[in-house]
DNA sequence: CCGACCCTTCGACCGTCGCCGAAATGTCGC
DNA sequence: GCGACATTTCGGCGACGGTCGAAGGGTCGG
């Protein structure tokens, strides 16, 4: 009856979180690209020498790696788990009061469509998944033959996916829509074939993406007309 | 191109987690009890002078509920959100090196059988899932037939955790196995019918649940045999 | 090689936060 | 009402951690 939390300590990886420079830093890589020390530094508002000593924190912690090129050293989260953390706690967390209109437009980007640290998110990640449910595409959490044909046809790798260790097809609560995405292996193969196809791109906003005139011809042809969102686009 | 993370700000639930004391009594609270303040305070190892404040704090991050009973206060978490953060958490945090055989006993109970708030987790949990999956019980993420009536013979509201709003099925990745077990509104459903049965009951250690020879026989009965887990009991 | 650039390390400052003992508040049993 | 108990509030101490400017390694382009 002695009292001992015998758990994993999950206070070390939360202090790491806990800083806003910090948070701020992982949720810019949060959109999945490596970012070089200086462009997270100007992100989150701090000097250089300030960034860098995050930085070795969260390397120390092992919730980012690094790559260098050259003279950049290029940092990216760790892995999805990582990046699942960051949306969990964005959904327990308030949202921001937005300030301003440039603020505003901003946050409608990315509910329109973002990534997932992998895969897509947002309005168009939530769409995704509802069109492969009404589609008979998928079934549950796994692929139906049709569904298989679909996405093999756009090039997705189905069988390499499912060779993959990470969980197939799971479904990622989204934190603004407040319904599933699609995640997993399966959804970060198709969102990888969306950006090589062009038919998303991503935004200037750090996770946002956007929709590409061929991306919307496809989209709407691939799921009878339907395409992933059904609004007028986010000017 | 300015830059502004424009997202939920993570930090401030991640700080409330940060503190090692905080984040004892949060773990502690994961067992899905509400527990009293003084016995938290003994639980993390602090005066109750400190509690009180770690508790004030997480009361005001709405990451806690109290509720007042005479000379005592009880303390929970405020939902199955925060409970899902924790788990989350736990699966990126490092697990602690085992220090003494107590310390031992314990974390083999826990990995045995324990509750995620409010659903059975750790080996049993996994194998809860497993079975009704392999028995044709759940398939995908719905009850079959064969599952609604196995699951109202047992004394699950099936037609009420229908009308939850919560989601009915979802897997939970379980920190310690690495593997799913059932979550949400139906995981929660069938755990409280384990509890009124008696076949399993609470254990002396925080989150440990322990299986009952009453529980031992009738998952026996309904799983053909198999129970949810095939190890020896832990001593 | 040499200057320009990116990044990290160093040193120093300062605020915040966790901690406790003691006192105050509130509740129960009698 | 009056002690006994659970909990919170107060006051003060100490430590840790975030911040920056300046200086020190590396790396590229010429």
């Amino acid at each position: 009856m002695e009292y001992i939390v015998r758990d994993a300590d999950i206070a070390p990886v939360a202090a790491l979180i806990a800083d806003p420079t910090r948070a701020a830093i992982l949720t810019a890589l949060l959109g999945g690209r490596a970012l070089a020390a200086g462009e997270l530094a100007r992100m989150a508002g701090v000097s250089a020498a300030t960034a860098s000593a995050h930085l070795a924190r969260l390397l120390d912690g092992r919730l980012v790696d690094v790559v260098s090129q050259g003279r950049h050293r290029y940092y990216r989260l760790a892995g999805h788990e990582v990046a699942e953390v960051l949306e969990v706690l964005a959904r327990v967390s308030a949202r921001p009061p937005v300030r301003s209109l440039r603020q505003s437009r901003q946050a409608r980007l990315l509910e329109e469509a973002r990534t997932c640290y992998d895969h897509l998110a947002g309005r168009a990640g939530v769409g995704l998944l509802d069109r492969l449910r009404e589609g008979g595409y998928l079934d549950g959490h796994d692929l139906t033959g049709a569904g298989e044909r679909l996405l093999s046809g756009l090039g997705v790798d189905v069988a390499g996916v499912r060779r993959s260790r990470r969980r197939f097809a799971p479904e990622c609560l989204d934190w603004t829509e407040r319904r599933p995405h699609l995640g997993g292996a399966l959804g970060a193969a198709i969102t990888e074939v969306l950006f090589e196809r062009g038919w998303y791109r991503r935004g200037n906003v750090p996770r946002a993406v956007v929709l590409t005139e061929e991306g919307r011809e496809g989209l709407a042809a691939l799921f009878s007309g339907k395409g992933l969102t059904s609004v007028t686009p986010v000017t």
